[in-house]
DNA sequence: TTATATGATAACATATTTGTTATCGTTAGT
DNA sequence: ACTAACGATAACAAATATGTTATCATATAA
């Protein structure tokens, strides 16, 4: 029987990936969540982002579907226009 | 007599910049201040810091002077050894 | 003065993101 | 069946960040 395994198991496996890797994919996974939520939230759909923060729909689509890892700029011109921004918090920040 | 401005009189020139990019530049100062800060106080020089990050002195350096904006996964490996990381927040989360 | 460590920077190669334009498959509504 | 809107993606050009290596000017200390 072959074993099949979930996403986050695959990504949290300790020998596909570094400690250090996979602290940072889960930030950019946690991060890119909040992105999409928030846009979905606001009813607003890619294209629609897109015109309101002048990043182009397809580099937005590529960001969510997280083909790309943003420059921070590129995320608060996205953030932005729902509400939101960027921010630098002590790790033990809890939640 | 020949008008000297200073740096944010310059920066935040109505005629020079749109609303918009002014209030990126002051997020991506206020950002990468509190990133120099944070370096300074743990008392690490930009070449020790590239150690423990893995990113290069020379793209520190740039960083820190804004010659460059940082990707999100550059930004995060800087900051994590500093005890700090990204976060998403709302835009009347004040200060 | 000499030595050492610092941040900044030059020069170039490499990697990656973003723009641009177009189109695809899917879903929802008529 | 048709239309419209959606997110995803292909293909390529352009812009930008990062790596790499070396060096610079400055400050500090011996």
């Amino acid at each position: 029987m072959k074993q099949v395994k979930t996403f986050s198991e695959y990504m949290n496996d300790e020998e596909r990936v570094s400690p250090a890797e996979r602290e940072k994919i889960n930030f950019e996974i946690e991060l890119i969540g909040k992105m999409v939520e928030a846009r979905e939230q606001k009813g607003l759909s890619q294209r629609e982002l897109a015109e309101l923060s002048g990043v182009k729909q397809p580099a937005i689509a590529r960001l969510e579907s997280m083909k790309t890892t943003p420059q921070i700029d590129t995320l608060f011109k996205v953030l932005n226009p729902l509400g939101y921004t960027i921010s630098i918090v002590p790790i033990n920040a809890k939640k």
